[in-house]
DNA sequence: GTCTATAGATCGATAGAC
DNA sequence: GTCTATCGATCTATAGAC
């Protein structure tokens, strides 16, 4: 019997996209297990139960994005529209809408009042989101309203989302992100 | 056992709040039931399954939508200001943000990839909220700035819906709200 | 592969109104 | 005696977990 080894990694890199689609209770372990190739109780070497993998998944998605982000934001080489233009880029890996859109937000409506066990994370990654929004706006605008349009925007991008799903049509995330980039750029 | 008569309206409407925190697929028949004071089988008499009932609680909360909104943007007697009021409180009715949100915008994160049969009535209910604003809208815009700032509005209105789920914190529903006031009104 | 709990769903029975 | 609203018991499938 050969020994493949399927790394944890790879399990969360297939995981997160059905997750992302199908929600959190829509997915059972025996499905997900499948869609990774592995037997179910596989599952249960790497993750001790759903609720641990369910917030691994989370983790790493906004590990990743939180990365990602500032790295744009804090880069002394980029100017503001090469900013602009990777932010698009990052978003549009994270938000992939075709795909079922933000698994942080369809987490968050998904499980908030009813396990709280994933607040933390999901605030976070809402946080850095309006964070970065506002360190790119801070130089044109003060502080508070820099705040103010950070929220905004991720508010327009996230509704965007959402109806992009309900109309199966790109241009309501389009119209969002654009207005994003007409007002940071100015 | 005595006659009780439960009317159909009566068990839906203390099904809706409980949908709408705990969402779909969270919510079980036996659940829900128990929250109507009534026996799960007894459910069955009034839907045939559990997405009939379902597909009942998006049309009573659209068709409500619906009837009230174009009552308050139709009528003549109204005025612009008086009209935005009425919205709002409309507005407060249906996404009770420390009730679980809106109900439109949950199922329809938590079901379109996989049961497209409630995709119609969520279209229609996004449908007509744009085109209330878009309605609001045209007394001081052309037709398609209209449009495209009542798109804004209502991804603005979900997103700041999110928002405040997320941090438990209304300021982001009411600045949307907010936002939507001040451009309605110039 | 097997455990246990629970999901959605169905059935038959019963108590009263007509 | 039939019709209507209700309940308790039960079936089957599948979930998470080991």
């Amino acid at each position: 019997m050969p020994k493949i080894k399927t790394s944890k990694e790879e399990v969360l890199s297939k995981v997160i996209p059905m997750l992302r689609t199908r929600g959190v209770q829509n997915s059972s372990m025996s499905e997900l297990a499948k869609a990774c190739g592995i037997q179910k109780s596989h599952f249960y070497y790497y993750f001790n139960n759903k609720e641990e993998l369910i917030k691994e998944v989370l983790s790493t998605v906004y590990s990743y994005f939180k990365y990602n982000l500032f790295k744009i934001i804090d880069s002394a080489s980029l100017s503001l529209p090469e900013k602009v233009e990777k932010m698009k880029l990052l978003m549009g890996k994270i938000f992939k809408a075709s795909d079922g859109g933000c698994i942080m937000a369809n987490t968050a409506l998904e499980t908030i009042h009813l396990n709280p066990s994933y607040g933390k994370e999901i605030q976070s990654f809402f946080t850095d989101f309006i964070k970065g929004l506002q360190g790119l706006l801070e130089q044109k605008y003060d502080s508070d309203e820099a705040l103010m349009l950070a929220e905004q925007m991720v508010q327009d991008i996230e509704g965007g989302i959402l109806l992009t799903q309900v109309y199966n049509d790109l241009k309501y995330i389009n119209n969002a992100v654009s207005r994003m980039e007409k007002i940071i750029l100015n």
